[in-house]
RNA sequence: GCCCUUGUAGCUCAGUGGAUAGAGCGACCGCCUCCUAAGCGGUAGGUCACAGGUUCGAUUCCUGUCUUGGGCGCCA
């Protein structure tokens, strides 16, 4: 194909700038053409005289007309007019338009796919603490998280995808003795369940899956446990707790911990090991059937093992980054812009959860990426500076690091809001969510709210409303077009010969309409992938059903005119294979029939 | 208090330094003897929070006020 011909838009930008050179010689400027919406201005509009007008002293129309009268001759451009303010709108030959059909039909699969681009990008998301099963707010992080890597990766770029497995922690600990208090009780060994424990059920499952495999091998009495750690307040179990009791209910539950690493010696480690696994995954296999995969999942141990963590802090250290104060290691965070210094390494000896990070961002670089994409809950966006910090003290490339934030789910039963809490147990998870709605309807949902905005999911609504979830509207232009193709080639016709289809036939402007949509693709990929924006490529894929269905309900495809069927036809592949790289993009599946 | 975020149609939300600001839902009126009506066409509905500023041009950028939500631990 000749790029003259599909690429119009850099045609357009050629003939301008050859214009320009006539009417202000050595002047130089960006050429700007958009696709205006309102069709009675044309194909493509550009400001290029009201961008002059500043420094050439003259009325912009009257600059826009000289430039229109310098215009290059060209087979494409039907009309070339002098409008509003001063913009330049074109009118494109029909021809000219309709050429796309045949690059998408010879594309394919890669209509749209960016030039490959040079460096190794990651994409960190999802990255939830192995301590239970996944709820909303993760599936919304997993469906933004996941769509952004595949978007930048069908932009050119080279994506890695990561899970960063928070399998060091306190948390862990939490959930390991958590564990084991189920299992204790299961032999009657009795100790009143923390209410800052993990509370759901698959904490009892798990008790259950150890006394299966190995019996009492880890009882030890009640009162020996209990011994060992700093009293519970009086009430276990009764709502709003004073910060004292609260403090008081951490240094129990820490207690707790303590007597068993203390009493089960290195069988502590098994404990650990199988909530670790188990929780894992089921983790992957829920993402795995919601269409998320991961290629690499990377343990926060694996840090302190290999001695990343210490090496991290001796590096600051040595670069005069830190201080010491109240017994503890600080960052000297706000020479780099954060607000107040940070503890790295806590009064105890032990390294802190920004520790790790560090190690863990200084980890990235070592591996080659040259841009790194963290997808963060939005409760930590003051830990940006901090990060930032770190890596401009280890003299990394700071700005390589990009961060999006992804809001809260608020989850509604009608106009009750649902209280989350991951510890009580209290929440919707991932999974109940997918098999309520479905996965496409759900990953689907999740990418109509910009991922920066809180979003309201109501349960009731998305149950209730499922048939109307736009992701349908979508997949049902889709299988619209699948439908008719079935009949046509029950009646002999061959896919196959649609890309010599005569694309002149092609006349009308819904047609017209059409195929500019097809050809505007390959742009909207690049400036969604440029912003990290998912979201509007799922606007823009409903968009072109619109589109298709208006044209679907005003013209009948399989008409008696050969060459118009054929064309029309032609026009439809074109359609369904770009609703196809599109929803794929999104992890939503293009169903042929519905 | 400081930092971030938000305000656009009845509701939920897109969008843009440019021309007459859009969609879905809801409301109302129409369209299947015809390729999938999970669809289409039409009507009604707006001071783009408010006030200044920058600009040829501001809903978009800047400042202030009001406003929505969040963050400010030797937690992770």
């Amino acid at each position: 194909m000749s790029s003259q011909s599909t690429d119009i838009k850099a045609h357009l930008a050629e003939l301008l700038r050859s214009a320009l050179a006539s009417v202000a010689p050595g002047t130089d400027a960006d050429i700007h053409l958009e696709r205006p919406r309102d069709a009675t201005h044309g194909d493509f509009a550009s400001n290029l005289a009201m961008q002059l007008a500043r420094a050439l002293k003259e009325n912009p129309r009257k600059i826009a007309e000289r430039l229109v009268h310098e215009l290059p001759r060209s087979a494409a451009v039907l009309k070339a007019e002098v409008a509003g303010a001063g913009f330049i709108n074109f009118t494109v030959a029909a021809g000219a338009k309709t050429a796309i059909v045949a690059a998408v039909l010879a594309q394919g699969d890669d209509y749209g796919r960016g030039e490959r681009k040079p460096g190794k990008l990651q994409v960190e998301f999802v990255s939830a603490n192995p301590t239970g099963p996944l709820h909303v707010g993760h599936g919304r992080g997993a469906a933004f998280g996941a769509s952004l890597a595949s978007l930048l990766a069908f932009a050119g770029h080279e994506v890695c995808r990561e899970y960063y497995v928070n399998d060091a922690g306190r948390q862990m600990d939490i959930l390991a003795v958590s564990t084991w208090l189920r299992y204790l009780d299961s032999y009657g060994e009795h100790i009143p369940f923390p209410p800052n424990a993990y509370q759901g059920d698959y904490v009892r499952d798990m008790a259950q899956q150890v006394r299966e495999a190995h019996g009492d091998r880890y009882v030890h009495p009640a009162a020996a446990v209990l011994a060992c750690a700093p009293a519970a307040p009086a009430r276990p179990d009764e709502g709003d707790y004073s910060k004292e009791e609260k403090d008081q209910l951490e240094a129990h539950l820490d207690g707790l911990i303590a007597a068993a690493k203390d009493l089960l010696g290195e069988e502590w480690h098994y404990i650990h090991q199988h909530a670790l696994s188990e929780q894992l995954a089921d983790c992957r296999e829920d993402l795995e059937e919601y269409g998320v995969h991961f290629d690499c999942w990377f343990s926060e141990r694996s840090l302190y093992d290999t001695g990343m963590v210490a090496k991290a802090v001796a590096e600051l250290e040595k670069r005069g980054h830190l201080y010491e104060q109240d017994g503890a290691k600080w960052f000297r965070s706000t020479h780099f812009g954060d607000e107040k210094d940070r503890v790295v390494q806590r009064e105890n000896g032990l390294y802190t959860y920004f520790a790790s990070d560090i190690a863990y961002h200084w980890n990235k670089f070592e591996r080659g990426f040259t841009r790194i994409v963290d997808i963060w809950g939005a409760d930590h966006h003051g830990y940006i500076p901090r990060v930032k910090g770190a890596l401009k003290a280890l003299d990394l490339e700071a700005d390589a690091l990009d961060v999006a934030l992804v809001q809260f789910v608020s989850l509604f039963r009608g106009t009750e809001k649902v209280s989350m809490s991951t510890r009580a147990g209290s929440y919707v998870t991932l999974r109940e969510l997918r098999r309520e709605v479905g996965n496409d309807a759900c990953r689907f949902f999740y990418l109509l709210r910009k991922q920066d905005q809180s979003l309201d999911f109501d349960l009731d609504l998305a149950k209730s409303q499922s048939n109307d979830n736009p992701v349908y509207y979508i997949q049902y232009a889709h299988a619209r077009v699948c439908s008719v193709l079935a009949q046509w080639r029950n009646a002999g016709g061959d896919e196959r010969g649609l890309k010599d289809a005569d694309l002149g036939a092609l006349v009308s402007e819904r047609e017209q309409a059409l195929a500019a949509k097809l050809a505007a693709f390959p742009e909207l990929i690049e400036s969604a992938a440029r912003d990290g924006a998912p979201h509007a490529l799922a606007f823009w894929l409903r968009d072109l059903a619109a589109d298709f269905h208006a044209w679907y309900n005003a013209e009948r495809l399989l008409v008696d005119d050969a060459v118009l069927k054929q064309a029309r036809l032609a026009l439809a592949v074109a359609v369904r294979q770009v609703i196809r790289n599109g929803l794929r993009i999104l992890g939503v599946s293009a169903p042929e029939s519905m």
